[in-house]
DNA sequence: CACCATGTTCCTTG
DNA sequence: CCAAGGAACATGGT
């Protein structure tokens, strides 16, 4: 589920089904994801207090909430993980296999839950500080990218995962702005030349821009008929294409696959431990 | 059984 | 100090 776009639409379609409900119950099922928070503290700063809004920081999602009885607003912060997926439901409903948090709406419930249980739903606000720039703000200009790269003789690819350095890309989206750039994932960041980084720049802005517009990677249901037929639903956005946004990737996990472009044979790669995929040819 | 997975943190080594 | 690499976390898909 994660990455800038994933929690963009996400945010999106939470927000209005959000606001202005009231907490009534707090229920950790399990421990892990609220670190470093104790299930006792979570009830007692969480339950009354109401949603105000909605936000997104890189791949965070930050929930304010207004508290009753003078108490200040306070921010909880969710994180997906890699499995991670935050949703309403009907209350006397049957609760997912992974249930990690639930809260009571009242008629409805806002379900976290994560197999992998990788992710958080916490009041810790530190690693939100730390992070670099949004790349969709107006803020993170070519400039401030050029500058954040130049000196780092790590491969770009392996600072385009940095979130200290731009905040919300992951392995998808990484891959996927190289190949648009037509920049080998190897290349030392410092390295590139002003131009490369300016066409970075923009193919990870259009990367990320098109992929929210297309509803992410990541369908929320199928419309009447299920899968077999109908439209797919992405969080509430019908999709300008009868696909799976995952099958308009250019690279990610097309390895051995023709590239869309000049047909040559995607390759793949391990940097850092993780997949990168590109294409010999269009990338150096 | 093997290997892979949209992420982050921590630890060790150079 | 920086960088790179590996392990850990925990479950599911192929």
């Amino acid at each position: 589920m994660p990455e800038l776009p994933e929690v963009e639409v996400l945010v999106r379609h939470l927000r209005p089904l959000l606001r202005g409900k009231r907490i009534r119950a707090v229920t950790v099922h399990r421990k892990k994801v609220i670190r470093p928070d104790s299930p006792r503290r979570l009830r007692r700063v969480l339950t009354g207090a109401t949603f105000q809004g909605v936000q997104r920081r890189g791949k965070y999602l930050l929930f304010q909430l207004q508290r009753r009885g003078g108490h200040p607003p306070v921010l909880l912060t969710g994180h997906l993980g890699m499995s991670g997926r935050m949703f309403l439901n009907r209350n006397p409903a049957p609760l997912p296999k992974h249930a990690a948090v639930v809260l009571d709406l009242g008629r409805e419930r806002f379900i976290y839950e994560d197999p992998r249980y990788f992710g958080r739903l916490s009041l810790k606000v530190e690693a939100v500080k730390r992070l670099g720039p949004e790349p969709l703000s107006r803020k993170f200009t070519p400039a401030v990218f050029a500058a954040a790269l130049t000196d780092s003789r790590r491969a770009i690819k392996i600072c385009l995962l940095d979130q200290n350095l731009v905040a919300g890309i992951g392995n998808i989206y990484a891959s996927e702005a190289l190949h648009r750039a037509r920049i080998n994932p190897c290349c030392p960041a410092g390295g590139l030349t002003v131009r490369q980084r300016h066409t970075l720049w923009r193919a990870m802005r259009a990367v990320l821009t098109e992929a929210i517009r297309f509803g992410s990677t990541v369908p929320l249901h199928h419309g009447p008929g299920g899968r077999s037929q109908g439209r797919l639903f992405y969080y509430g956005l019908r999709t300008e294409t009868p696909r799976y946004y995952r099958e308009c990737l250019q690279v990610y996990d097309r390895a051995g696959q023709p590239c869309r472009r000049c047909r040559t044979p995607i390759e793949r790669l391990v940097q850092a431990g993780r997949s990168t995929y590109f294409c010999p040819q269009c990338q150096r």
